[in-house]
DNA sequence: GCCCGAGGCGTACGCTCGTACATTCTCCTC
DNA sequence: GAGGAGAATGTACGAGCGTACGCCTCGGGC
């Protein structure tokens, strides 16, 4: 029985503050207070609409793994030949190391709490399970595994280094790793 | 002028009990408090031994990459041909991503932090450095470089999956990744 | 035998935190 | 306009925190 007076833009401007939290100040610097303050209402709202911290941490990268992999599918969706789908895959790569902090820090902080708790390991696995199934849509699924796997590390260490490797060396490990395996009983490609 | 009355050992029991606590709590739950508790020394020790939480969290990090590097340079030193480098490359993907959460979560809230700090990213920066160098014994910097990447992608998803990925998949992206380019000017082998 | 200085420690201060809960507010019903 | 139900909020409590700092302890110099 809503009377109408609630407000249900609330609950996304907090979701909103705690993800901009999370980059400025990591997932220890999350308090119910900071988190109040950035968003423009009252303590007592947090625990109102939210059972407690670990609601409002998931239900925060609940939203952000979806924004990411809503990206990622189009990207590929947009692809309709193997090429196009390897530029597509280049582009994501220097997309997620490139200037924008704040996806790396917020997948990192997804990671470090997924490596140790079951909940977000769930919310990992679902990630990982639809880009592997968008790269499928171009390559075979071995072939897709071992490229998820090269986008992570590639985008990785690209964020980590100081001189960021050149867009050249990320084309060459995607055409390597996507390369038809002369001696295979398969090919890697499906389009 | 030490009196010789000073405890050596209590410093690196010190680290080891912060190591150990981020294991179970995170970096976040590690506090001087439990920290002391943990290594058996008074809270008082903190203090003396170290400026602050900073330098505490940095030693124990520098620790636990030096000594996860070591274990990258042993291994791809025994190995005396690419082959072999191969082999070992694949050993260390499915020992870094095996039964031992321990490194996993160590790893992660390293790059958490380094994502965010520079004086960590100076310390995945020189871990980095190092397992290149010793890829580049075996292999050509670009494809170390590639390789490097995908063994941490690799490590990463096999350890967060369900059903980790069999051996056979990552020996055949290693094979892949570090397949002689048939129609680039240089191979990828050096050995 | 005495003292002194460095090593080592216990304690207390000031702060932030999550959360429970009594209270206030708003709008609908009659 | 009175009443009430449910939405929303202010506040206070108990706990844990980092760290500063005064005190103790003890080996060595004389």
């Amino acid at each position: 029985m809503a009377t109408g007076r609630t407000d249900p833009e609330r609950r996304d401007r907090i979701i909103d503050a705690v993800l901009d939290l999370i980059v400025d100040e990591g997932v220890a610097g999350v308090s119910h207070r900071k988190v109040a303050a950035r968003a423009g209402v009252p303590l007592g709202s947090m625990t109102y609409h939210f059972s407690g911290m670990d609601e409002l941490l998931h239900e925060a990268f609940t939203r952000f793994s979806g924004t990411i992999v809503a990206v990622f599918e189009e990207r590929l969706g947009a692809a309709s030949t193997p090429d196009e789908a390897r530029e597509a895959v280049a582009d994501l790569v220097h997309h997620l190391s490139g200037g924008n902090q704040r996806e790396l820090i917020l997948t990192h902080e997804l990671y470090t709490l997924a490596a140790r708790r079951p909940a977000y390991r769930e919310l990992t696995r679902t990630w990982m399970g639809r880009s592997r199934r968008a790269l499928e849509w171009h390559f075979d699924p071995a072939t897709a595994r071992q490229l998820d796997a090269l986008i992570e590390g590639l985008s990785i260490h690209r964020a980590l280094e100081t001189e960021p490797h050149e867009r050249a060396l990320t084309v060459e490990a995607i055409a390597r790793i996507t390369a038809p395996d002369p001696a295979g009983p398969r090919g890697a490609e499906r389009g």
